[in-house]
DNA sequence: TCTGGGGTCCTTCAACTT
DNA sequence: TCTGAAGTTGAAGGACCC
């Protein structure tokens, strides 16, 4: 057992959204929500201004925009969001070799293992300097939690939100978690929150008084187990650099409900395509093709093939999917269609069936062609055309005359650019244009920090003044 | 109001193997 | 050769996380 609180984890704050308020000086201090703008997206995250409406993540898009009606809405930017990442996780290296990165805007850090901290004085101060490099390079903020654990770590750094540092000294943890709803535990949902609530039990420390039997009995084994570990402040697990993913999925989720069977079936061999692309990008093969459907009333079904071996080829993966697709009712309609493949291997075992699923699929190509001239006729689902997908809110434009700006919103033939960079300090002029406009056109996202890519990692000091502190003791 | 996308891990049950 | 117990594997679903 650790005893000194030498696992640092950092969070951004509100990180897509802040993203994107650095990016656009006319978003500063304003209610931004970043998430999917069709008529079936939600919130991916919200600004701290929006958050003060009751906008939060997972939220309907729908629901949100009746709570904040004037706020920003943009669909999220992964590229320049991986880009800030990377930045954030290079100073994290800088500290030690044991990171682990959760996603994007999160991760734990060994600082033991860096030689970085040793004990609570030092391990505050790696905070503090991480916390200014970050807004030194990136020009964001993150919230760090210092503890002898991961949970306790990441229950810090919820707390310090947004904007601060706590440090949780041991021997303090029981006396933190024990007034605090359960659901602070990592693993904790509404239904388990729901299941302990109907057996009496509301507060960590009561589940630390029920006993590891009782949990067992209400929960099952591993997670009875686990929660009862985790209420007494017990948590061993070790930060673990490299982690081998174990799957391989995409899904779409359709604007309007999908009926048409033919339709049906070309959506899943797209998947599968897009699917076996995203696994052979990732240097890998798969023995289980995993087919999900969500149907009209969002109840979901997957249905699984193992094959003998693992396989990295289309045709074997469309075809997996497609006689798992055989099996399901899709009348009614489907909202979501999604092809996944795991038990990844590194290897590719030749399939025996890798060309006689090749030829099937020459021959179902020549049928698609026929049964695609059936569907485009009553297509329920109207694709969006180039030019109108060109130009989504939020992403960056540029203009032969006026340079340098940002999509606002676009519609009846039209697109609004605000043209502002980054590093400007008030914000930018607005302007409208065709969206057929030939001297405008897409562009890269901007560092949010000029000349950050020059920047030294890890060479600012700890502040003067300590800023916005959250103090845990 | 009507619920994304990409994952992980666990549980249960049935079939199969030893 | 038959039987039963125990272990393993695969399929399906659920909960949770960011």
């Amino acid at each position: 057992m650790r005893t000194a609180p030498t696992i640092l984890h950092l969070d951004m704050d509100a990180f897509y959204a802040s993203a994107e308020q650095a990016a656009k000086p006319s978003l500063r201090g304003k209610a931004v929500v970043v998430g999917g703008l069709g008529p079936r997206g939600v919130v991916a995250t919200a600004s701290y201004e929006a958050r003060k409406f009751g906008v939060h993540s997972a939220m309907p898009m729908g629901q949100a925009r009746r709570l904040a009606p004037h706020a920003a809405y943009l669909v999220p930017r992964f590229r320049l969001y991986r880009e800030i990442s990377e930045q954030v996780m290079e100073l994290l290296g800088a500290l030690s070799p044991l990171v682990e990165p959760l996603s994007l805007d999160e991760a734990f850090v060994d600082l033991e293992a860096g030689e970085a901290a040793w004990d609570a004085a030092s391990a505050e101060a790696v905070g503090w300097r991480l916390r200014a490099d970050i807004r030194r390079v990136t020009g964001l903020t993150g919230s760090v939690g210092l503890a002898a654990s991961k949970m306790l770590a990441k229950i810090g750094s919820e707390e310090a939100k947004p904007d601060g540092l706590v440090l949780i000294r041991p021997g303090t943890e029981r006396a933190l978690l024990g007034p605090r709803s359960v659901r602070i535990l990592p693993g904790v949902g509404p239904a388990t929150a729901d299941h302990l609530r109907r057996a009496g039990i509301q507060t960590v420390e009561e589940i630390a008084g029920a006993g590891e039997d009782e949990l067992v009995r209400l929960l099952g084994k591993a997670h009875g187990s686990h929660l009862y570990e985790m209420a007494l402040a017990r948590d061993e697990r070790p930060v673990v650099a490299e982690r081998d993913s174990k799957s391989v999925s995409v899904e779409d989720t359709y604007d309007v409900d999908i009926h048409d069977r033919v339709r049906v079936r070309m959506e899943v061999r797209r998947l599968a395509g897009r699917c076996v692309e995203r696994l052979r990008a990732a240097e890998r093969s798969g023995r289980t093709v995993v087919l999900k459907v969500r149907r009209y009333d969002f109840s979901t079904l997957t249905r699984s093939e193992t094959l003998r071996g693992p396989t990295d080829d289309p045709g074997v993966v469309r075809e997996a999917a497609a006689r798992l697709l055989e099996g399901v009712d899709t009348t009614g309609g489907v909202r979501l269609l999604g092809v996944g493949v795991s038990g990844l291997a590194d290897f590719t075992q030749e399939d025996l069936f890798a060309q006689f699923a090749a030829a099937e699929e020459a021959a179902a190509e020549e049928l698609e062609g026929d049964a695609g001239s059936v569907e485009s006729v009553e297509a329920a689902e109207p694709e969006p055309t180039p030019v109108e997908r060109k130009w989504l809110a939020g992403h960056d434009v540029r203009h032969a005359e006026f340079g340098a700006g940002w999509v606002q919103g676009s519609g009846l033939g039209r697109v609004t650019v605000r043209f502002e960079t980054p590093y400007a300090e008030v914000p930018g002029r607005v302007r409208t244009f065709r969206v057929d406009d030939p001297e405008l056109e897409p562009a890269e996202p901007l560092p949010l920090v000029e000349g950050a890519e020059e920047a030294q990692v890890g060479s600012s000091s700890a502040p003067a003044t300590l800023p916005n502190v959250t103090s845990g003791d």
